[in-house]
DNA sequence: TCAAGAAATGAAGCGTACTTCATTTCTTAT
DNA sequence: ATAAGAAATGAAGTACGCTTCATTTCTTGA
């Protein structure tokens, strides 16, 4: 035998790899999955087109990874928001704040990760990842009842309805025809006061 | 000059351009957008591929109308509820049964225009079209707020809010990944419940 | 340095589906 | 009946973009 990978090789394999998934994330920022190619993502990372098939089995899994990693990260967030300090009610209302907030920072990523249409393939991981999102929502809820802070309900159904309801209130904002948002500062508020309302908490915001 | 539209003719005309439009809704409803090609819509309405064009600019244009003249007929039925007898708490509970109700009937069709991926049009006008449902909601918060029996709110927020509530609450159901869902029922009660509970209505269902 | 195997290249292959267009068929007025 | 113009046909044209693969380049161990 002549060639085995080195610990060096190793490592530029998974920093190529990283690479591709930092591209292709880059290009979803930028303008959707639409904007995302095989072809450019490559360009994006400065390889050819082919050598994208020897990281990624097809291009869908490609997405579905980079889709991973990203809620996850958001997932972080929000369980650390939830495990936090004060009461259900005002850790719901910060876990809806900081989704919206960085959602309206980074327009098309948190855009084509909630609602971009893609292939059937990527669209099914999406709900899979929503489902994540609700998840958490659903694990507060419990507390939140249990507690009696917050009025009985079918904990599933109302944690899908808090994430479809600050998505369709961002898809406004920050969807393909994007309207000024007067006061990004108040539609947060409001979409957060929205949330805690439905569940039956109490908040002295409006 | 030897020809000159008949009468006759035009009433042909204007059916086969309906014949086409109902051909094209039949098929979404019966396996999304994605078995809706050009060549499939004719066949269902028993002429030839070419012919669509001379009916409809592009496939887009085609797919924008159907939505549109769906989410009419929606509206109406919405705009009736609004209209009718009740506090502001029950129409907006039966508005939002409605919708729901029938969304569960008729997954594919509900799906398509909820969530399924179409070209960059499509999708604006899937969002153009959320927006005159949400219009709808907006109307009937104003009342319930003026009159006290809502809690005073972002009415455009809540509005859209609503409409992702129960939307994204459909997903699940309805999606490419279907679920069983235990209890219809119940599933839509919760849903009723939550979009009310979110204004601050007041109901004695669950 | 050299050979063997791994990895990268990028143009060509390929599938899908929208759109066009030369041809055919139908409709109307004389 | 006939001619002119409209409408329909459907196969071919075209575009797009994922995926492959023969070839080239690079990496490793002897």
């Amino acid at each position: 035998m002549a060639y085995r990978r080195s610990a060096l090789m190793e490592e530029r394999l998974a920093s190529n790899r990283q690479r591709i998934l930092e591209a292709t994330r880059e290009l979803i920022a930028r303008g959707g999955l639409r904007d995302a190619q095989v072809s450019a993502v490559a360009a994006e990372a400065g390889m050819s087109t082919g050598v994208i098939y020897r990281y990624f089995k097809a291009k869908t899994d490609l997405f579905v990874e980079v889709l991973a990693e990203a809620v996850t990260l958001e997932i972080e967030i929000l369980d650390a928001i939830c495990a936090g300090p004060g009461t259900v009610t005002e850790r719901l209302y910060a876990a809806v704040e900081s989704f919206v907030r960085r959602a309206l920072n980074g327009p098309n990523l948190a855009y084509a990760f909630i609602a971009e249409p893609a292939d059937p393939e990527v669209d099914i991981a999406r709900i899979r990842e929503r489902k994540r999102f609700a998840e958490v929502f659903r694990r507060l809820l419990a507390e939140g009842t249990a507690s009696g802070e917050f009025a009985a309900q079918n904990l599933e159904a109302s944690a899908a309805c808090i994430v479809g309801a600050y998505t369709e209130a961002l898809v406004g904002p920050i969807g393909p025809a994007r309207e000024v948002v007067a006061d990004r500062e108040a539609l947060i508020r409001s979409i957060c006061a929205f949330c805690v309302r439905a569940v039956g908490g109490r908040t002295g915001q409006s």
